[in-house]
DNA sequence: CTCAGTGCAAACCGTTTGCAGAACG
DNA sequence: CGTTCTGCAAACGGTTTGCACTGAG
């Protein structure tokens, strides 16, 4: 990774609006991010600034992310996995959703207007001001199950409609 | 809490199939959960047991909590609070959707089709094969509306287009 | 009686924080 | 040069686990 990400240009402004110092490990953080279109764990990027020969603590990593996260050029997530993951805002559908590979993990952003109306009706439903959404289908993707994959039947469940 | 709620027989089913000890503990945590209609979490559960007189562990508050939601009698959420929450299953619409005040942490829930018909377009369209989804969106509530609550101005903000 | 369940406390693990030393501006 | 950041390591907090003891069957 020796080309500078142009968007790493948007950070550094956002930086210099808040005052905040421009910092060697903050550029870094961000480039790793900018660089990369999957869902990246903390340590992901752990990962990959050690193989660009970067020696960066992880609470920088941390507080890094923070920033980006507040600068809306970065997006947080957590799919239930005990760790959150990371994916940048830039030329990329300013709304989608995610499916998620229960077996492989793989994350795949898909658009959904029906979403956004279901937001609206309910907000007047129930007198309810959205702010944001998220929608999540867990499964298996299509590798996985070309690969014979199959999910736990649903195994151990109990007859609820016998009361 | 004196009276046996009927639903806590299917849990006693359900453990004497799988071969596993009816005990009082099990019995105390079973009832809390299906007594409630709210999403509780451990802590609300911890709390309803001590004011019934009982004391329970949490370990064993977690370990039964497993063992509900395995029997699919109760679902486990996570809304992005640092805790799971638990709600029960049971006379209930089966799949419904949430929505999570971001001042009150209330919670409400609504059914939505639409959400349904995107998971199977979704599914040819990506060959993917969909297990369960989650749709939550955050906001305000009316409560909280009314209140005059308002959500902190989406503030510091990049503007991405100006790439 | 025997084996699984319980309670306690310690371990876990991703994340956050305090603080001495290094860097930005 | 003062102020902020960084890195380390310790703290945190919800959850899980190990183990001696209790209790269900």
């Amino acid at each position: 990774m020796t080309t500078t990400h142009p968007f790493l240009r948007l950070f550094s402004r956002y930086l210099r609006e808040q005052g905040l110092p421009i910092t060697h490990q903050r550029e870094a953080v961000a480039q790793t991010v900018f660089s990369s279109t999957d869902h990246l764990s903390v340590e992901d990027i752990e990962g990959c600034l050690r193989e660009d020969g970067e020696r960066i603590g992880k609470a920088t990593i941390y507080r890094t992310l923070d920033l980006l996260v507040n600068s809306k050029l970065v997006e947080e997530h957590d799919f239930g996995e005990g760790f959150k993951r990371y994916e940048h805002r830039l030329s990329r559908q300013p709304v989608h959703e995610h499916l998620i590979c229960l077996e492989c993990g793989k994350v795949t952003e898909f658009r959904s207007e029906e979403v956004e109306h279901v937001e609206s009706r309910v907000a007047s439903e129930y007198g309810f001001a959205p702010s944001r959404h998220r929608l999540e289908i867990y499964g298996l993707c299509r590798n996985c199950r070309s690969a014979g994959v199959e999910l736990p039947t649903t195994g151990i469940s109990c007859p609820i409609d016998s009361v």
